[in-house]
DNA sequence: GTCCATGTTCTTTA
DNA sequence: CTAAAGAACATGGA
């Protein structure tokens, strides 16, 4: 469910309430939630107070004032939203952290998502650079190394990370690149033109406190307004915006893949930039 | 009953 | 060996 957008507009609502406060309690109703399996969470959290939170990826960071950390992954269906004491739990609420004045609670039927304990390691993930801040140059030298399509480089993490399925097909959409276009073949200027749509299309989906399509709601139980200017996403079998043409819905890699014919012209056979550069060990 | 879903990881295939 | 494609995970809504 949430990308960057709505993971970002999550850790912006919530950090200037939690950061500073004590955990007064820790209930955890699912165990199995948490990473490692077994690991004893209320022992290191109940009586710490959160001195910092920060988005990576789609990942909320919390540090404690120990500078152990931990974070929260939303998986598909996950909610993270402050509640006032006394109120009923949602069915499917795994963990609380119980604050002076109100609650924090980790909400997620599928439980695709979860709580990983990070301690107070270097963050050593295998986590690609973030789009707000990426360089084209250095988009470039990754893209180069996969001959996979373009849509499904840009869903993976260790490439860059924080991209899902919605932002994917917008950003191919505003850079006018076909998403089954090999990696590998995209030309600089293209590369450059999908860094500066990848950009533009989350800042204006954070503009919009990200989209809300089925389960996604903000720190306060609020949706998100982008969908409603959504280009492609969610939109096959509707008239292109731009074009008028029908957007067209195929499936690639498992996932449903929406796109202009007119906007984004299908990748040219052959031809292009040089094989992937093997990795030199 | 069927199909589909904003994600990640493990397994299988090439 | 590696890279890429596919399946699996769990629940709910249309």
């Amino acid at each position: 469910m949430p990308e960057l957008p709505e993971v970002q507009t999550i850790v912006n609502m919530l950090a200037p309430r939690i950061v500073g406060l004590r955990i007064d309690l820790v209930e955890l109703e699912r165990g199995d939630i948490v990473t490692p399996a077994g690991f004893d969470l209320r022992a290191v959290l109940q009586g710490k107070v959160i001195s910092g939170l920060i988005r990576r990826g789609k990942r909320l960071v919390f540090t404690l004032e120990d500078s152990n950390r931990f974070y929260v992954h939303l998986g598909m269906s996950g909610r993270l939203t402050m509640d006032a004491l006394g109120t009923e739990r949602a069915k499917h609420t795994h963990l609380i952290l119980r604050f002076d004045q109100f609650e924090l609670r980790f909400r997620d039927p599928r439980r695709f998502g979860g709580i990983w304990w990070m301690g107070s390691a270097p963050d050593d993930s295998a986590m690609g650079p973030e789009p707000l801040t990426i360089g084209s140059r250095e988009l470039l030298d990754r893209l180069s190394r996969t001959t996979r399509a373009i849509k499904n480089s840009l869903l993976d993490q260790r490439l860059i990370a924080g991209l899902g399925n919605i932002y994917v097909d917008e950003s191919l959409f505003g850079a006018g690149i076909h998403p089954l276009a090999p990696a590998h073949r995209l030309s600089v200027e293209q590369v450059q033109r999908l860094v500066r749509s990848i950009k533009a299309t989350l800042r204006k989906a954070l503009r919009h406190r990200g989209s809300t399509l089925r389960d996604y709601v903000d720190a306060e139980g609020g949706a998100g307004a982008f969908q409603k200017l959504h280009s492609v996403y969610d939109r096959g079998g509707q008239p292109c915006r731009k074009c008028g043409l029908t957007i067209r819905r195929i499936v690639l890699g498992g996932r449903s893949t929406c796109f202009c014919p007119g906007c984004q012209p299908a990748p040219k056979r052959g031809g292009g930039r040089a094989k992937p550069r093997r990795p030199r060990q």
